[in-house]
This record gives C-alpha cells, sequence and structure tokens, in this order.
DNA sequence: TTCGTAATCATGCAAGTGTATAATTAGGAG
DNA sequence: CTCCTAATTATACACTTGCATGATTACGAA
C-alpha cells in the first residue's frame, strides 16, 4: 500500500525561505508585529513551525531578513519611478517623490510593517545594523538625483549641503510618507505627493511641480 | 504585638496611576515595548500585581493612558520653547522647531514609543482617535505660528497653502525627529535642529536660521 | 530497485503572559 | 476603641510563546 498522496513536499530553500518571508510580512501588515507568532507564520505558509527553525537561525532572524526585504522592496518600487523616467534629472527626482507618496507605497499595512519593526531597532543590534542600510541606501539614491537636478541647474553644492538637503528631503517624504499612510482620511488623493513635490522643489531652490504633474 | 510597620500605603488612585504609567513609560523607554510586561511595570512602581487591573480596566488600557501621557508631554515640552520666547513669531517658530529637534524631545526610548503604538492605531480604532488627535494638536500649534510668521513678513496666504504648509513642515520635523532617535549616531549635534530650521525657513520662504541660532 | 540523508513534521517542554480570585490589611467613620 | 470597606497583596489558572527533540518521509544517487 504505497500512499499515492505524498505527505508534504521538498522544496527548494530559497522557496521555503521566501514563503515564510510573505507569510510573516502579510501577518504582521494585517494583525501587528505580535501576531507574527511562529505557529501563526507557520500556519499561513501552509508549513509545520519547524520549518521556522530550519531555514532561520532563530524567529528573529527571520523577522530581520522578512524586515529587510520589505523595505528593498519599497525603495525598489519607488526607483522604479524615478528610472521609467529615463528624461530630465528634474522629472526623475519628481517622479522619485510622487512614487513615494503614492500608493502602492504609501499603504497601512506598509508603515504598520514598519512602525512595527522599529520598535526592535531600538534593542537589537542586528535589526539596527538593517535599518541603518536600508535607510542610507534610499537616502543616497535620493542625493544622487538631488545632485544631479542642482548640477543641470547650474548650482552646484558643496558635499555637506548635499548631505543636508538629502536628509531634509529625505525626512519631508518620510513624514508624508508616514501620515498618509496612518491617516488616509486626512489627506485629499494626490493631496500628498502634490505637497511633497513643492516641499522638495522649495528646500532646493527648484520649480518641480511641472515635472511632477504628467504623473 | 502590633506590627509597627504596615505591609502598604494606601495612597490617591490618581498617584497610582501616575506611578504605574511612570513605570511603564521608563520601562519600554529602557527596554522597548515587548519589556513591559505587567509584572515589570507592576515590580518598577513598587507595587503588586494585581494594581495594574484595580486602577485599569487592562493592561491594554494602562498601555493607552501611557502613550497619550507621554504624547501629551512631547507637545507640551516643545510648545514650552516657544512660548518662553515670547519676541517675535519668527524667532517663537524657530524655537518650535529647535524644541522638538533637540533632546529630550528627540530620545531612542520616545520614539520606540511612538512607534510601537502607531502599530496599534492600524487596527484599534479608540488607539487611531488618540493618535488623530495629538497629531492635529502638534499640526495645528505649528500652523498657528506658521500663520503669524507669514502675517508679520507682509505674506499672507490662503487656508490651504496654509494648511499645506503646516502639512509639510509637521512631514520635516517627524522625519528629522524619528531618524535622530532612531539613529543618535548618524548626525552630529545640533546637525538636526539646524537642517530643521533651514528646511522650514526654505519651505515658508523665509529666513529663520537667525532666530535659530540663539538656542 | 534500494538506500541514505536531508527536509519536513508532530509532539512536548519550560518559561512567560494577562487575568481572575480570595485572602489580607490600612485607615477613616461611628 | 471598633468596625467596615476599599485598597492592596498573594496566589493560581489558562493560555501562548519560542525552541528542542525524535520520529517520519520525499527523493536523488548508486
Amino acid at each position: 500500500m504505497s500512499d499515492s498522496t505524498p505527505k508534504f513536499k521538498r522544496e527548494p530553500a530559497e522557496h521555503r525561505r521566501e514563503a515564510l518571508i510573505r507569510a510573516t510580512l502579510s501577518l504582521i501588515a494585517e494583525k501587528g508585529v505580535q501576531a507574527a507568532t511562529v505557529r501563526a507564520i507557520a500556519a499561513r505558509a501552509d508549513v509545520s513551525q519547524g520549518m521556522i527553525r530550519h531555514h532561520f537561525s532563530s524567529k528573529e532572524d527571520l523577522i530581520t531578513a522578512a524586515y529587510e526585504h520589505h523595505m528593498d522592496r519599497l525603495t525598489d518600487l519607488t526607483s522604479a519611478f524615478a528610472e521609467g523616467d529615463c528624461s530630465a534629472p528634474v522629472a526623475r527626482l519628481a517622479a522619485f517623490v510622487v512614487g513615494s507618496l503614492t500608493p502602492p507605497v504609501v499603504d497601512a499595512g506598509s508603515v504598520s510593517l514598519w512602525a512595527g519593526f522599529l520598535t526592535k531597532v531600538h534593542d537589537d543590534a542586528q535589526m539596527r545594523e538593517s535599518h541603518k542600510r536600508t535607510y542610507y541606501n534610499f537616502r543616497n539614491r535620493l542625493e544622487a538625483l538631488i545632485a544631479a537636478v542642482l548640477n543641470e541647474a547650474g548650482q552646484p553644492r558643496s558635499a555637506q549641503e548635499l548631505r543636508h538637503l538629502a536628509i531634509a528631503c529625505n525626512a519631508v517624504i518620510d513624514g508624508l510618507w508616514m501620515e498618509g499612510g496612518v491617516l488616509p482620511s486626512a489627506f485629499a488623493p494626490d493631496e500628498l505627493s502634490e505637497i511633497g513635490i513643492r516641499s522638495v522643489g522649495a528646500l532646493l531652490g527648484i520649480d518641480l511641480t511641472i515635472a511632477g504633474q504628467q504623473t
């Protein structure tokens, strides 16, 4: 009586890791970090709970991996906006800003997810390192776009001034992104991206509104 | 043998509530949200764990109360800066910004605490209401300061433009505050407040650097 | 086909969680 | 001084947590 239906299937390690990460992210986005227990994650990934410890050194490790995956996806998503628009630097920067401030990047689940991770950054060194990496990754892309815009406008700045501008623009975008995700009802559609375009323009002393409207 | 030393002391309810809230906040600030267990809170407040359920309807209730207390303290703290400086509107706005971007407002524990609550805003209606209240409270104060500055400069704006400026300035401040709390090592001392002053100034089209330096 | 092994599962455990309950006791009212 | 009551404590309970262990089982190699 050789049973015909296998009780489970062997999958490549990478598939399993991805499935577990996806399950973790969807769980956190829906019900918050505290709902991401080993049992819940395993259940959602349709796998036994032992798989977590088998593919990750600990549950914390899985959480960290999920965080990196999420943040990388967000920055990739916004960068895609800027790169699809291959024209003028001004248009690319504008697209970057608009991309950061419209769905699917602006999303209640995303913000809640991000906030949940943020609490761990405080006491977990590995998580702090991860946050630092993704933060600089985003900010450096932004700084490159800013530098291109200012150079084109014939207004090059010193390294320190560029750094400050990048920090400031990043802060506006972050702040708008966050509030838009947490209190979507507090803002009209496109209001956030409009404010974002105007604000970044004001910070740089360059008008981005024309470039931003075509999105 | 009537024992001379009482085994506990009866305190007014309000004292106990405050003590529990203080214990909760210090605990979260030090070790993160997950460390704020009933037992840990009670131990830090030097009472038995039953006190939590006796003075609050649940642990969640205590956490919510602690959140409101914390956020109100933050806005009060920054407002105090602006009001201590009774001179020109520009100086008051500058003081407000600087106050928001220096310790003790900028603090790892504060941000971690705030982030922990943000996750609950997603699915808890009571918490969402609380967040909305504190957000508008802060933003409206900021908007009033902005309006005063622009009026004095002879550049009054429409209500909608004021609203947009307030949202934008609030976003920069929030973004800088957050990153400063999470990654204090990423910024030089006073760098955040300097960027804040310059950024808000750029957004309004008014120079605040002179007014900001005196803090 | 057979077999070895690594992937997967089922189960159990010790520690920690929030909450409920009943026994104490401080401190004011009579 | 004597009760009475509400504040406070001590203890226990039901449940969840992450992790460990050993038994299964799929599936490629020989």
